[in-house]
DNA sequence: GTTCATTTGCAACAGAGTTGCACACCATTT
DNA sequence: AAATGGTGTGCAACTCTGTTGCAAATGAAC
């Protein structure tokens, strides 16, 4: 419970019920979730309005970051220790098509592409699907 | 315009003005579309349903795949002949951070990656934001 | 405990995408 | 060329997702 306090004042945000349970879930949940997800589990506490606002604040102090499928927008929280200012983004993310959840590759990194001239990378989004371990 | 025809046709599609329209954007624009764009363009003569439509049945018949990013969804041509059973869908896209546009990297293999045991990929999706020649 | 800035809930709104149904159109048959 | 049947289109209404403005509530600092 104090390692949410601490993760949130690390990013300079107050502690607030909301952002609380908004985090542990994400911590206790290992998948992406959406913000409909939050909501099934938050909704009854919380204003729609206010979890869209959590999220959104979550992602400009870097505690979470995107994650796109073909089916819509997820959020993830970030393993290093994002800021304001430094997000780290080469993300690898695994859906699986049985079960539908989303989850981050921590370990793996995104090999290196040749591009074709004149294309200035910034940042890599590898989304792979197939079929997870458990689902296997 | 014969081109339209055959490429209907050849997945099993009425040749209609409107679903002629959307796939001469396609080819004409070379980059990836939203439901926004098109409407856009053939929205004085085509009624917005009719375009989320087209894009269904485009998609289904393996005539166009979608493309993510961090603003949405937009769709684009599929390179190889797809067909309703088997979609080819080993992409790259480039998404320009100045001008905004997607672009299929069509040439391009993705890699491999050396997943933890148990995952069974099926496809992989690669985005790529950076800036783009154009915008250099 | 008071204070002030921040956060929340509510209501209203905006945009994206879907559904049902009647009419129009395409391709096929005669 | 006209009739036919199945498919596609337009319209209206709706749902779902996400946003904005504002007043009331709350957190942190004094």
């Amino acid at each position: 419970m104090d390692q949410l306090r601490e993760t949130l004042k690390g990013h300079h945000l107050r502690t607030t019920t909301c952002r609380e349970d908004v985090l542990s879930t994400f911590i206790n949940k290992k998948n992406a979730l959406s913000h409909g997800d939050l909501e099934g589990v938050l909704g009854e506490n919380y204003d729609r309005v206010t979890i869209y606002r959590t999220l959104k604040t979550f992602l400009e102090k870097g505690i979470i970051h995107k994650v796109l499928d073909d089916e819509g927008l997820r959020y993830a929280l970030c393993s290093q220790n994002c800021s304001e200012e430094k997000h780290h983004h080469d993300h690898i993310h695994f859906k699986c098509n049985e079960c539908g959840e989303t989850n981050c590759l921590e370990n793996l990194h995104i090999p290196a592409v040749q591009l074709p001239k004149g294309y200035q990378p910034e940042n890599f989004n590898l989304l792979i699907q197939g079929i997870c371990p458990n689902c296997k």
